[in-house]
DNA sequence: TTGTAAGCGTTATCAC
DNA sequence: GTGATAACGCTTACAA
């Protein structure tokens, strides 16, 4: 047995040696033979609130430095059965707000001693394959970013494993779940519209796969219907900034000329859509025709876009979603929770908007 | 010992009442069990080369299907001494060109089997802390996007944790490294603004403690210098909007009015110079004036910007950092090598540029 | 406070 | 091909 603990303590170079001849890592062993106490009382130097005297917490750290020992992850996980490690899923880095909502986890998490392990869906179907390796890696919680069936929502409940959804919605089942309110975000951006008295709307939709967007697409509807207007043109679009191009033409296209205004379902396409409208198609934007989007990105205040949009909090958002997962992994016991946020209107230069009421 | 194998294999019930009793996990003992074979046999199944007979491997299979069973990688960790983790350590999200590298890098990996464990850095200082929370963790090898000192390169080699660093530059000391050649990047854009007759150049700086930005600002000059041109009037920046902005004003007002070119140390900050020049200055860009930008990120490329500047192969190179990390990771005898791959121009709208040679 | 010893759930080795 | 059995490096009762 090459873990006995002998019973003298030995010097820095024998213990070297040893571990170069047998080519291992410096563990608590080692360690301890050169603090000359046991395996045990090492562990207990690296645990915070343990009971260790100081002369024996000094010469530990000691020997430790020396020897340059790092504790083994994967051996305390494998005791403890938590791996200080959190999944982050997300279907499409790219609309998920980079880097803000990133960072803001990252720091969030690294302050509670937990890292990110990153699964990024290679295509949106691939829930399940990715799923299994987030089990593999016994992670202890997961912020998740990606579409969710009934069952994956299960399984994840089945192996214990707390999660926040974030920004994504459920029907039905009922878990934690980190959103901004679209459906108000949408009235806001119509009811102004209307009020400045735009007409004529046209909407250029989000990918069909993703619930946000279709939330966004319905509200506008719901909301022009309410206020007595016509349904608005929809156009598909899949949050990409040619797509947006692609969708101002479409309108144009397919109304014969531009709408009073277009509602696009991101900013990027907004974006898109604004380029396309001033330099290809020499509109006058907001004279002759305005432009709104959903996110409120950094790009989207940049001064050629000064695009009028509706801000999503997005880093207030990572920081509940940390908190909220950190309770959960702390204490299992809090039932399922939705915390929703509030966009709010960015009076840009790319729509004519009336009062708030 | 609750682990040994009784004679006779149990009933599904049977095991996950044990299971729920004991408040465990799935093992590869209860499937052993149930399947009515031994613990090692359960393992081999899961192991891809392993020998297994056809129909054990099925009955094994069926059995962990039926539990749920999956295979814990911390406890494979221990004993392979592979974590199948990869550290992707960046002091700054913001400048790394996302989503575009983290996709491929995560794709890449992804394919091999491997997870990126993310470690951002709070502040560049933090990398000893960082360091420390990565050997924790048991990765099998890193790609750094950050600033590191030679005794941190030391500790990577001492520790046996292959790595790549990734557009980074390290004096002195030979590592394996994927970079984009600055200095024939600023050469071109240089030579070719020159061409077009520019004589009066200004540059808007990146970080100070950033290698790659020292290096752009460095060449500038350098081939300013060559070409017999004076040197252009340096200003700080520290790559954000807001800094480009404020470079723009800072360039006007020490010259008294704008120079033929500014070249900006990034694409992000030649926009924030842009905009200023454009929008507050009523500069005609690139009529009165050329700017150009370096990275090539795709926000550079929308039509109210249609940046001239130089672009990074920033996808070849995500897709090389992990081809030579995943070749380090297999066999640590390759010598350190260093991947340098070129920019190229993109002939945007910002700049009058005079003819390659 | 400290040491002893029993796991945690795998893979690896080695007989059979 | 298959099954014992010994690690892997740690945490945590429990005893001293």
């Amino acid at each position: 047995m090459t873990n006995s603990t002998p019973p003298l303590s030995s010097s820095i170079a024998d213990i070297k040696a040893l571990i170069g001849r047998e080519a291992r890592r410096v563990t608590s062993y080692d360690v301890a033979r050169l603090a000359g106490v046991s395996q045990s009382a090492v562990s207990r130097c690296f645990k915070p609130g343990a009971s260790v005297s100081k002369a024996t917490q000094a010469r530990v750290m000691k020997a430790a430095q020396e020897l340059d020992y790092i504790p083994n992850a994967a051996a305390r996980s494998l005791i403890t059965r938590r791996s200080n490690q959190v999944a982050l899923i997300v279907s499409n880095l790219a609309t998920l707000h980079f880097p803000e909502v990133l960072s803001e986890l990252s720091r969030q998490f690294g302050q509670r001693g937990m890292r990110i392990l990153l699964f990024a869906l290679p295509s949106e179907g691939d829930v399940d394959q990715t799923l299994a390796d987030v089990w593999q890696h016994q992670v202890d919680g997961a912020i998740v970013a990606a579409r969710l069936s009934p069952a994956q929502v299960a399984e994840f409940e089945r192996r214990g494993v707390p999660f926040v959804l974030f920004n994504r919605h459920l029907s039905g089942h009922s878990v934690n779940t980190i959103v901004c309110d679209q459906v108000e975000a949408a009235r806001l951006i119509v009811s102004r519209l209307a009020a400045a008295g735009h007409k004529r709307f046209a909407m250029i939709d989000g990918p069909h796969d993703s619930a946000i967007a279709q939330e966004r697409t319905r509200s506008v509807a719901a909301r022009l219907a309410e206020l007595g207007l016509a349904a608005p043109l929809l156009v598909a679009g899949n949050y990409d900034y040619a797509s947006g191009a692609r969708g101002m033409r479409e309108v144009v296209s397919r109304l014969g000329r531009a709408p009073d205004a277009i509602v696009c379902g991101n900013d990027v396409m907004a974006i898109g859509c604004l380029d396309t409208a001033r330099h290809e198609m020499q509109l006058d934007v907001p004279g002759a025709l305005s432009i709104t989007g959903f996110d409120g990105v950094t790009q989207a205040g940049w001064l050629s876009y000064n695009l009028t949009t509706l801000r999503q909090p997005m880093q207030s958002m990572a920081m509940a979603a940390s908190d909220m997962l950190g309770a959960l992994m702390l204490d299992k016991s809090t039932g399922p929770e939705r915390r929703v946020f509030s966009a709010s209107v960015v009076e840009g230069a790319t729509a004519r908007l009336g009062p708030a009421f």
